[in-house]
DNA sequence: CTGAAAGCGCTAACAA
DNA sequence: TTGTTAGCGCTTTCAG
């Protein structure tokens, strides 16, 4: 264990006793107090049918007083759909992913559906995991960010088999379901002709950091950047701060003096900005350095980054349509498969 | 909508027919394609039964060849368990909450207990909801991180009442429930301290800026910062990266030319940091800036923030355990309070 | 407008 | 070792 997490001196206590568990009540008793049947009290509730209005005050009055609310898992068995939807995301540490589970969350609010998220680790085993349960638990739909291009695609077929699945920023494209991204190669090649228009002026060498293309996002990112710059060093591993820190670091240090730092996520550009300043370099001066993202922790960076945003409210927005549609039109549709168009902002660590 | 945000050239297109849906396959299936009953077919899927070898593989077989997979809402609807946890937290965009949130998911993940995330957006009545669907789907326990101190509390006793509930890093003190969070009187004394010692040698105004005290941990860090320091100025908001910097940058704006600035999150205090730049300023010479949880984000300051640190995976651990015990044990137990030291982490926003 | 009753899928008691 | 059956809590026909 970690030894700057221990904490010898910390409190600990016992208080009183647990109350006794309130007895669950259900429909019975709540008819039973009013006088009525169950069915009038379910009728009352959910009031989908007209019920005498004497009655239905004496229902409410007894669910009131009993602080009756109803078990969703009988509800969801005998319905066949629970009112909610899953969304498995690869990590919660990646402001990215947190943000966007936010802002799908934030989305349903609205609505009558609730939003359950559920964090896949970065490992295959977890999301099948995942993705099962919700099933299991009968989502009526299921947003999912693959963490892996190929080897996500048997977990996201078996969802998009059994419910409305739409995936999310990153695709297994194996797999036919709904799609919500952004176009990568239109953002890649929006950095790409910044540098090249960059390094007209003032020319150094160009590195990619980046993550392995094993997410259809890194990718298509990386992708389109070796083919914008084939000459170019790639420094390959995961979505984190660290592997950004330490990738520069190892750079800086083997004796790279200037350069403009490509990367294809703000997480990552975040740890390259870290390992430069570590290095007592300068950015811009000695490196420029561009995100991808452009959500969330892009503002924290300092100097600010230049990235590619990807407009978030947009496409939560348009994930909401689709679960609506298919609760709504129900029947068998196509799919919507969009990438939406993220935008260049351009700042001080790789200004124009 | 933001006008940033629009893409008027993203793809857009409609894919192939969606294939019909799989009807879903029930244990009669499964009994029938084997050939035994139902409850035969349950012993083996839960081995909660010797079965006959024969019988066992048919059942199996069948299984496998259906692609069955059990409906979770039936065997809880039975069992009275779900073999889930709810979390609720008050924001995902906040790393901090993110990361307690990944955390918490990932200290479970060797168990058979699912973790559902559920974001109540900072919003009462969304934390109302989010505790009230969690309660009606029967998990066996809940794990809160309350808004407010005050207001939150009808909700977390709605819990407390029907489920393990687990009060996180926060607590609505009228409710009796287990407590896991950290020392936050202890945390802030240490940045006192350390905050005294700096001004001793290098005198200069002490600012505070910090969520208004409607939170548990907001109120105990304001509390020990105003007794340790009456006379330093309070600048109070909410927990998040704008609010710092729009604070900080009013100050500025105000004359404010040197000052320690103490925050009671690292989020804010990344806030501050970046509208000090803004200004043209210079961390430490002209502002020292402390920070508090030290989780996640605290990696991205510039320069490295000096903060407190919480000790989060003893905090999951301790989570577990009850959830655990409340499991096992099952019967009246006393309630587990626990605040965990968090320790100073002296870096170069505020050197020594 | 209302109540009786069926049944969603499952597990567990009970009987064989 | 196995099958039959009751029933978890709910909604929704179907009769009245």
């Amino acid at each position: 264990m970690d030894d700057t997490e221990r904490s010898p001196g910390d409190q600990e206590g016992l208080q009183s006793q647990r109350e006794d568990a309130a007895p669950t009540t259900t429909i019975h008793d709540v008819a039973a107090r009013a006088g009525v049947s169950i069915a009038t009290v379910s009728r009352v509730l959910n009031d989908s049918r007209p019920v005498r209005p004497e009655h239905r005050m004496r229902v409410l009055a007894a669910a009131d007083e009993l602080g009756y609310s109803a078990n969703l898992l009988g509800r969801a068995l005998r319905q066949g759909r629970s009112h909610s939807i899953g969304l498995v995301v690869p990590d919660l540490e990646n402001p990215f992913f947190a943000t966007l589970a936010q802002d799908v969350s934030r989305a349903f609010a609205s609505s009558q559906i609730d939003v359950y998220v559920y964090s896949a680790d970065n490992d295959l085993e977890t999301e099948r995991r995942a993705i099962a349960s919700f099933l299991g638990r009968r989502v009526d739909g299921l947003v999912l960010i693959p963490c892996d291009e190929v080897r996500s695609a048997p977990s996201v077929r078996l969802a998009s088999r059994a419910v409305v699945t739409i995936q999310l920023d990153r695709l297994a494209p194996s797999v036919r379901t709904h799609f919500i991204g952004c176009d990568n190669r239109y953002g890649m090649a929006q950095i790409a002709s910044h540098v090249r228009a960059v390094v007209e002026v003032d020319p150094r060498p160009i590195v990619f950091i980046g993550a392995h293309p094993t997410s259809s996002s890194a990718h298509e990112r990386l992708d389109t950047f070796a083919k914008a710059f084939p000459a170019a060093r790639l420094v390959l591993g995961s979505f984190d701060f660290s592997f950004g820190r330490d990738a520069m670091s190892q750079l800086i240090d083997e004796g790279l003096k200037a350069a403009v730092v490509v990367t294809d996520a703000d997480v990552i550009a975040l740890g390259v900005i870290a390992a430069v300043h570590a290095h007592g370099r300068a950015i811009p001066r000695d490196y420029r350095v561009t995100g991808f993202d452009g959500v969330g922790v892009t503002f924290l960076a300092q100097p600010p980054l230049t990235t590619v945003r990807q407009p978030v409210g947009q496409m939560t927005a348009a994930i909401v349509d689709i679960v609506r549609g298919a609760f709504d039109g129900g029947g068998t549709r196509d799919y919507v498969v969009r990438r939406f168009r993220p935008s260049l902002i351009v700042r001080e660590s790789s200004p124009a």
